[in-house]
DNA sequence: ATGAAAGCGCTAACAG
DNA sequence: CTGTTAGCGCTTTCAT
């Protein structure tokens, strides 16, 4: 079912048909009417492909996240998908493994479907891959600290700060062999999470010791793997600071299977505050990261560049949302008063 | 830069430029090599659009799951993914939020896309739908049990077989009074899951009690709320059986607000066997489902349906994968030899 | 082995 | 208000 055979029942040219689709005011009441109805009853849907030939536009975007099972990037993708849907989006998602050339494979394939946008969470891509992508007449956006220095429009927090300010909690709870389980990935958040808790250890004249700075995959047996490294340390550390809950999940285990109490024996503090962090026991600690906002922002923020791109006017914006410390069980806190949850 | 473009810089037709890239064994290896050289040169990729107006293969597939926050559709995802990446296609990532409202219009968008294949995930179309859907040429396999009884190619287990090895184990620790918290979405697992509740009570002669039979959204909240009414009765339940691990999370999460002991107090056993369901404390006991594999097989049994209608015979089959029941602490076992974890 | 030309389904001048 | 027609970029007969 195409344009002409509707067309030739209706007793009218395609030019005409195709007004009703795409200019509805400028065809008559009457005849728009019988063409619609017609149309209906065909089920005519007009072809995708030839539409996409003339027009340049596909009402689709595209979200690259690093890993579908860590319930982090999830949460932003449901902010995403939540407002794309909203305002007659189709979202794909695309998911990268935190490997810079599946990402670029991605990319790719998104050019070449002529996607509108595309929203990079913990991207690896640098500057002028990104101004490729521009070139092609893909808006972009970062969700998440971004290695490029390019300036994108971007959402994120600060991690160098958020990190920080845990590691000092750590500190002000009187800990002071505090180890670091940080995901080995080349995300630029990693980075500035190792440098939130140096500056924290330095600024408190605590030296850092090499040992306790633990690179792992990012998952829960990432962080089960580097707890047995630091359990098999000389001066084992009495607080574990991970880059993501995920990680601190597997710690968690780790110092339980080792039969240590927590936050007694080791305090743990996660990073994400994805639901699951406070049905553990003890319930985590951890930076409570506005990820579904996040990606409520960055789809909103995509989308007005999408738009703005059409009036000729591009709007560039660094949006910097809040984290916020949650002091839970696993931290071994003075301060009950503090405790939220 | 488009294929006319690449003929004149080649010196040669838009038929030989076109030639190369369907059927390179039909043009000279000179002529052959200067063109790709020159494509490569000038970073040439056909458009997909036009391509797309001339074949009827996008190299595209989609997935429909109920849930992005749900891990057990998540691993799922993930082996389609790992397959279908392989085979290299692309896949399209669609979120239903178990509605069948949105599972049919993301169903119209793929039509209109020309998806060479779909994998429908507790799907809530029937046979009429699917059919439909097959008639726009598009591929489809089930994966989960499904509401409509038609003879689509599908990946599952016995939802209600494994309901039942799960209440039965429950019954033989001594339990009487046991609770059922299940998804409310009309999915079919859920209803095959309560089938196997009832022939397991039934069996053991224990009477049906409606108090017992929880409806709820399929999600961590839910499985607390579902407990509170439970904890609110006057014949407190002494185990719960739920329909999914993370209505057990919840389950688990009020009984210890109420500060009872599990199992001692109430046994929990969730369903799915979850990556984070052995994280919990007291461990979980769960029917472990093949989530993966379903996955894998899935994409397996569509890629192959896409590629037999090319050869005009289609094969029809329904795998039916194993799930195993999973003992660990929170059912409160007396034959601790089963305990595997 | 290669080229000319028709056509895939739709849109948008241009002309009435 | 509507029809005619020339593309959009590519594939594919049909010739040569």
């Amino acid at each position: 079912m195409n344009i002409k055979e509707i067309a030739r029942q209706a007793g009218v040219s395609v030019a005409t048909v195709s007004r009703v689709l795409n200019h509805p005011e400028t065809v008559a009441p009457k005849t728009r009417a019988r063409i619609l109805a017609l149309m209906e009853q065909m089920d005519y849907k007009p072809n995708w492909f030839a539409r996409g030939l003339n027009f340049n536009k596909t009402d689709t975007i595209a979200l690259l996240i690093p890993n579908i099972m860590n319930p982090a990037y999830v949460e932003i993708a449901e902010g995403v998908e939540s407002v794309a849907n909203q305002k007659g989006y189709t979202v794909l998602l695309c998911i990268t493994e935190g490997e810079d050339i599946k990402e670029r494979k991605y990319i790719q394939t998104l050019i070449d479907r002529h996607i509108d946008g595309v929203i990079l969470v913990s991207s690896l891509l640098n500057s002028d891959e990104l101004d490729h992508l521009k070139q092609q007449g893909v808006a972009v956006v970062l969700i998440g600290e971004n290695s490029s220095n390019s300036s994108e429009p971007m959402v994120r927090i600060d991690c160098c700060a958020a990190a920080y300010e845990a590691v000092q909690h750590l500190l002000n709870c009187g800990h002071k062999d505090i180890a670091l389980v940080y995901g080995k990935a080349p995300e630029m958040e990693n980075k500035r999470k190792i440098e939130g808790y140096c500056n924290a250890l330095k600024e408190a004249g605590i030296p850092l010791r090499e040992s306790y700075l633990i690179p792992e995959e990012n998952t829960i047996e990432g962080g089960y793997v580097a707890t047995r490294k630091l359990l098999a340390l000389k001066n084992r550390p009495r607080a574990i600071f991970t880059t993501s809950d995920l990680l601190a999940f597997g710690v968690i285990d780790a110092l339980r299977d080792a039969e240590l109490c927590i936050p007694e024996d080791v305090a743990v503090m996660g990073f994400d505050n994805i639901r699951m962090s406070s049905l553990m026991v003890p319930k985590l600690s951890t930076v409570a990261k506005p990820l579904h906002k996040m990606g409520l922002s960055g789809a909103r923020l995509l989308l007005d560049v999408i738009e703005s791109r059409r009036n000729g006017d591009m709007a560039m914006k660094d949006i910097v949302l809040q984290s916020k410390l949650k002091i839970r069980k696993s931290c071994g806190h003075k301060e009950r008063i503090k405790e939220i949850f």
